[in-house]
DNA sequence: TGTTAACCGAGACGGTACGTCGCGTCTTTCT
DNA sequence: AGAAAGACGCGACGTACCGTCTCGGTTAACA
């Protein structure tokens, strides 16, 4: 076995759906000392395996041979590979990311868009969470979790148009989540879709259209209704 | 050979790029008769799988047992599974798929925003191509197919900005393939990433997005340089 | 599993030679219940096999067949035709044969040499040997299990030779192994080799040789010596 | 093509037993030329084949390869690998050999032992034969052709009985084909069967203990009947 | 000396069996 | 008693070789 460091930031190990049996899930009783450990030691090679050999040559084989837990052992308590991958990517949305603040709010959009950008060109960043957008397409506990796992950064960028609101730099007052959306999504495209180069040019552009977009009313929010999702 | 209908929706019946040995590769020393039935089956047989049960489901066997060919050619011809869903893309990329033209720029891209929704919200348009951006996850080789097959659709798309440039709806000279890049990026970042419906609103949304950053000279294409990449 | 039946003709369930990992090899950890449930299903399997089909006719597919254990099962623990056919003439090995006691020498080698052409010649009870030998060709391990067995075989025949020498109907002292060997060598060269048809009259022929030959002192051990081998 | 050399014994060319049609056997009608050559240069790839892989090595593939002889052609001609070994055997059997010729019986026994247990310890001489005894527990046709080779050779040793007899060295008229037998029998046991070593002393003490049975009459051909087969 | 039938080269395919990998379940054994 | 580890069922993979079919191109034998 290679890996010993023993997670340090585990924190606070978040309620997970495990399947077999809702009262007695394995792992939820005693979830302390050594029961504990294993799902550290679980998660770190979860997340070693995708860096390694991403999403589609990752397997529970694997896990179990890195993690020096035994197979059974891991279908016990999180089924199957999907399980395996939920729980950690629990451990990676549970960090305490902050957007940029720049001052402005078009240096708060570009920093964001190169961030992104940096994030998934660096080969050992971008190999967990393309893994994960990669298990989304076949897993449906993946996607639900990639859903949260964005939604929940969307929603901490929404600070980003508040700060300009009151900054006065916008006079509008776009749907925050729809703006920070467009900023991402043609880097997205590029990554995942067309597989064209991603580079600083690309971030800072994206960044621009939505701003762009935004002061031109695209993304106000339509004054009527209450209600209305 | 139990199947004889000789593939009426076939096409232009392309080039392919077998990859094994230029030379010796199956398929291509006599490509009719037979050979030609044999490709036909096939393809339907991976469009089809693709339909009913998704890239995830796929297999070299089911592929097989539709299509009535045996394992062992496919093998030989195809390689495997990614070889078998690349040739099939090859031919869904060979249709005669125009751009819509509605008089107006607006309109225009907001068809094609329509369009691409609606394409991916019925699960039996959606499925091949879905599947193909799901395996370019697993494969170099589809990968390389999809990126060629959407550079060519954003190249059949140019013609949108050319027109409206030619009737003066716009009055700067921006890069047709951003433009509608930025069109589709953020309905392809709902559908796959953050997994949100997809209608007619959001696809008019993001039309009018790209349109108005258009208009504020985002896509404009640097009027200096050369080399500049 | 549909077979429960427990093998009722097991024998000692010696201890086999798996080559793959001394540690690791399966059915060596857990000898009981189903582990042994399976190997005994199989040896029937193999043995029945050869009967039926004789070696080259035997498949792994077949036997995974005909025992209900699965392919995989069996490549697991068995790694290929060759380890079923070892392991299962292990058992064949296990028998409590003794040579014939007629009360003469001449009585006890003719009846030796007319039981080995009755087994050869009765087609159920030669196919597994036969097979075995044939097995012996394309396999070293065949051929190491193939020469224990004759040796074992032969060494038992020794006190043939002894009872004679006690009853004082021979007045030297043969190399007992030698003369068993010559009894049978004639035999099996008809059976194997020339392929020629092998009765009462060809076995009595064959022993008579023997016995000729060490009536005139052929098989003689040398009486000096120690350490020639 | 490593091999040119265009097989200058080929000599007499016999007929061999084509499956398919009696009347259209290719190979029969025009034996001239390049089918002759093809003949040869098969016949040598099988040879060189069984030396270098042994029988179980040994397939049609490999045999097309190593001659430069199209598959389809082999199977036109040869049927399968039965058919290609039997054609090579035949030409084996073709050659001058004689039996050793030492001015006693008791010389030319033991050269013929000695002479056996050299060609069966001589990694390539033996390879051929070997193969083709290990090919006849798979063939008919392969045994078929292995009988007639040894009743062949066997025949040709009759003329050391004869010439014994001749020389006043027999009283007796033994049947010389049953010695001939005995002599390489336990050769041959010690070399497939029980796998064990064969050296001269081994050969030497056959050729003995056969002439020690001939001489006490264990091969005297019954002087009664006629028919008694 | 043509010509024609025979032979050969070549490509593609159906088919059986092999040996392997990974998943997920069951069951023996040990604590 | 209950979990850990071993053994198994199962589906799929990718490969090797077999034997067949169908072309088309040479070439030996005979008119």
């Amino acid at each position: 076995m290679e890996r010993d460091e023993t997670a340090p930031a585990l924190g606070r190990n978040a309620q997970q759906a495990d399947a077999p049996s809702p009262a007695t899930a394995p792992g939820t009783r005693r979830p302390g000392g050594r029961t504990a450990r294993t799902r550290a030691a679980v998660r770190d090679a979860v997340l070693g395996g995708l860096v390694e050999l991403g999403y589609p040559g990752l397997s529970v084989e694997y896990v179990a041979e890195r993690s020096g837990i035994h197979r059974t052992t891991l279908y016990r308590r999180w089924g199957n590979l999907e399980g395996l991958l939920v729980d950690a990517l629990d451990l990676a949305g549970e960090d305490s990311w902050t957007p940029p603040d720049t001052g402005s709010i078009e240096g708060d959009l570009r920093a964001l868009a190169r961030m992104t950008a940096a994030t998934f060109t660096d080969a050992a960043a971008a190999a967990a969470p393309t893994a994960v957008i990669a298990a989304a397409f076949q897993s449906e506990r993946a996607a639900d979790a990639l859903r949260a796992f964005y939604e929940e950064r969307f929603a901490r960028c929404e600070v980003i148009v508040a700060r300009a609101v009151a900054r006065r730099e916008l006079d509008r007052n776009p749907d925050a989540g729809a703006l920070v959306r467009a900023v991402v999504s043609p880097l997205f495209l590029k990554l995942f879709i067309t597989r064209e180069p991603v580079g600083e040019q690309q971030a800072d552009q994206a960044a621009d259209m939505a701003l762009a977009a935004a002061r031109a009313g695209v993304f106000d929010i339509p004054p009527t209704s209450a209600g209305a999702v």
